[in-house]
This record gives C-alpha cells, structure tokens and sequence, in this order.
DNA sequence: CTTGGCTTGTGAAACCTTTCACAAGGCAAG
DNA sequence: CTTGCCTTGTGAAAGGTTTCACAAGCCAAG
C-alpha cells in the first residue's frame, strides 16, 4: 500500500467522506463499496482500489464498517484536527469566503484577512478586522496560519503567493485567474471560475458545431 | 486531428488563449510552443500536442502568430460569442457572482437570478430582480439562457439541476458541495472549494507525518 | 459443519495522457 | 544558392490511471 496517491484518488477520498458522514448520520453502520460508489460518481473497484493504497478498511463479504472508515478517511485527510487560513483580498470573492460558514464547519477557520485598499482597511467584515497587505508575514507568523487563500485580482496574486511561502504557509488557494506553480515546495491550487466556464463552453459549441440535438442559439 | 479532446486539454486551451491575449496587448507577434508553454505551467510538446488536435496554426522554424491563434483559440472554445446564464441561489456565492465583472467582460452574462427565500425574491441585486425558483422553466426559456449556474446548499442542487436539464439549458456549473452526475446529456462541471481546502488538508496532513522541512504545527 | 451468496483486495489488462525525439521545413546571413 | 540555426508537427515510447476479473474470505441458513 501506499506510495505516491494521485491528486484524483485523494479528491474521491473527500466525496466518499462526505458521503459516510451523511450515511453515518443516517444510522447506516455498514455500507458495500458499490454503494459508496454510486453517490461519488465512481466505481466499486475504483473505491476499493483507493482505500487499499492506505490500508485494509473493509471485510470481505460484508463490506466497510461505516464509523471507523469516517475516522480513518478523516486521519488520512488530515480532518480529525482544523486548519488556520489567512485571506488577501476583501472583495467579491473574499467577502464571500469570509461570510461562508461552511468553512469553519467543516474545520477551515479564516483566523485573519487582508487588503491593499486603504478605505478597507481597519474596517471589520463578518468578524475580521481587515489588515494591511504590508502586515502579512507578521501576522501570519502570530496567527500560525497553515493555508494562505488568495481573493485578489489576477496582476498581483503571483507576489502575494510569494509572500505567502515567505510568511511559512504549508500551502496556498489561489481564486485569481493566473495559473501559480508551487512556490518553494508549497503547493497551490486554483479555482478558476472563468476556465471552468470556458470548458462548458467548448462543450456548447461542439455540440453547436455538429447540429444534433437541442443546442445553443442565439 | 480532433477525435476526442481531453479535458486536461481544453483547460489549457484556455490558459493558452488567456497568455495569448496577454502577449497579444503587449504587442508580441509571435510566439513560440516554450515561451507560450511556460505561463501556463505546460511543456512546449504538450502546447505544440494540443493545438494539433485542431489543425496547423504555427510556422516551423518561426512559431505562432499571435492574433490568428487568439482567433483560432476563441473559435474553438466558443469564446467568439457571449453566453447566457441563469443563476439559482442568491446567498454568499450566489451573489459574489452577481456582482463579479469578471463574468461579463468575458462573454458570461447573468440574465437571470432565482431564489427561493421569500424574503429576497422581487429584491433587486445587482441589477438582476431576483425571483422565485418556481419561475425557472418559463424565465429560462424566454431568456434563453445557455447555462445554468446552481449556488444553492447541497440538499436542493440536484433538483434544481433537474429543472435545468428540463428548462432546456446546455450546461451547467455547479457550486453545491455535491457531486452531480450528467442529466440526460447536460454535462455538469462542479466547483467545490472545500474539496480543494481538503486536498490540501491531506497534502498538510502529509508533509506533517513525515516530520522533514517546516510543516504544520498546531 | 457445509453450502450458497456476497464482497473485499489486488494483480493484470486496457485505456488514456504526457514526454521524447526527430524529420520537415522556415528564415537570415553570406 | 548554401549553410546554420531554430521551431513545428507527430509517430513512438513511457508513464499513469481505471477497469477487469477472480481468489480469499465473511456471514447466515440449514
């Protein structure tokens, strides 16, 4: 088991958390892996091949345990503990995450949030005074933030991800449109609203482009 | 050439043509598979891979012309028009993509905001008068509306994927931490933040249990 | 204890994506 | 025209991920 896990193997591993968690709440106490599949968009096989590059979690002929495997996908992922985040951009985006209550539900507290726009700064917003960009490698350092996030427009997220690195973050979330490569030996990465978008329209236009069915006019 | 494109293939398109416009505005004229490879976090081979999934744009020995290969790349994603949006679910997210002027200067419009707290529907929110979810089919229709945009708490996004798919929409962009499957032909692309802020949770939880340079403490 | 029905864990096969490496060909200088 | 340098387009190789398929093993019923 174990060895190098691929970015898609770790992604499945948070939907099938998700998905006992619900199951768990639910009262179910044993669930089969085509079961566990089917919610996350995936396999059975493709399930039992990503536990087993951690370990042995089920039992053959009855399937998997539903608390234990929570407890041990939470230890995997590094959910059993919560994580500090640290914002840079109080706009759309940012005020967003910072007023987003899932968030620190589920174990990412926004512990301090920053700007470079003086009228924003020292004015408070869902519970965060927010700072000066120029105070960022102190206050990171004090707050022990772990994740840095960054909200700010694309000219400018480049530098404040290095800034990040400096200040000591373990790893970075960019949301500006500007693909970022990891810094230092820590990782980033982008939500990128716009390329998403873009993907869906490629797909519109070549269904557009071969007129088979209902498509897109206009 | 073509076939079936990749996913991974169509997001770098996207990046390729973002560079491009980038190179364009600054006034280069051509470029070559590396220089344009770099920004985009790609090698030139997967550049040169990928634009020859659609034909011949470059010139050996020279590289590409920049404007030709911007129109080139708009054709092909569909960027040459603007796109129709429809956006259910006007809470923190739901309204960050209201007011982001990202979207439309990129040729993704909102024509059109649902809601289904009484207390906001009829509100006006960015220029969009936000209205009932119940109105969704006919608003759809008569605006004519390409995408479908879910912003919504998980319990109600796949309904309301549904109702798009019903509504007529070619794709849809969803928000809700679930994963949603294709309806009847719609492809369905989700952004899930916390998925992202878990995948570094596990890439944090890593670095930490294999104690080597600077990690998480706390 | 034995039988039958299920389900896991996992090598092997299939499939897909990325990287390599090089022939084909443009361009500039002489 | 010829030489030298550069860059594309692309088959082939390498590398990675997903699917297949089945032995190993659990459980319940009889």
């Amino acid at each position: 088991m174990s060895g190098r896990i691929s970015d898609s193997t770790v992604r499945r591993l948070s939907l099938y958390l998700r998905i006992l968690r619900d199951l768990e709440r639910a009262g179910v106490e044993v669930v089969s892996s085509a079961r566990l599949a089917q919610p996350a968009g995936a396999t059975s096989a493709q399930v039992r091949k990503d536990l087993s590059h951690f370990g042995s979690f089920g039992q053959r002929g009855r399937g998997y345990s539903v608390a234990p495997l929570v407890r041990a996908l939470e230890e995997i992922l590094g959910l059993s503990r919560s994580w500090r985040l640290a914002l840079v951009g109080v706009g759309k985006i940012g005020t967003a995450l910072l007023g987003y209550a899932g968030l620190a539900r589920r174990g990412f507290d926004i512990v301090a949030a920053f700007d470079a726009d003086a009228a924003k700064i020292g004015t408070q917003a869902f519970g965060q005074t927010i700072r000066c960009v120029s105070e960022l490698q102190p206050v990171v350092a004090e707050t022990r933030a772990q994740i840095g996030v960054i909200a700010t427009p694309a000219p400018v997220a480049a530098e404040v991800a290095a800034e990040f690195a400096r200040a000591g973050v373990g790893a970075i979330l960019n949301f500006a449109p500007v693909e970022l490569s990891e810094i230092d030996g820590v990782p980033i990465r982008t939500v990128d609203i716009v390329l998403e978008l873009e993907g869906l329209s490629y797909l519109l236009a070549e269904a557009a482009g071969r007129p088979a069915s209902g498509g897109a006019g206009g």
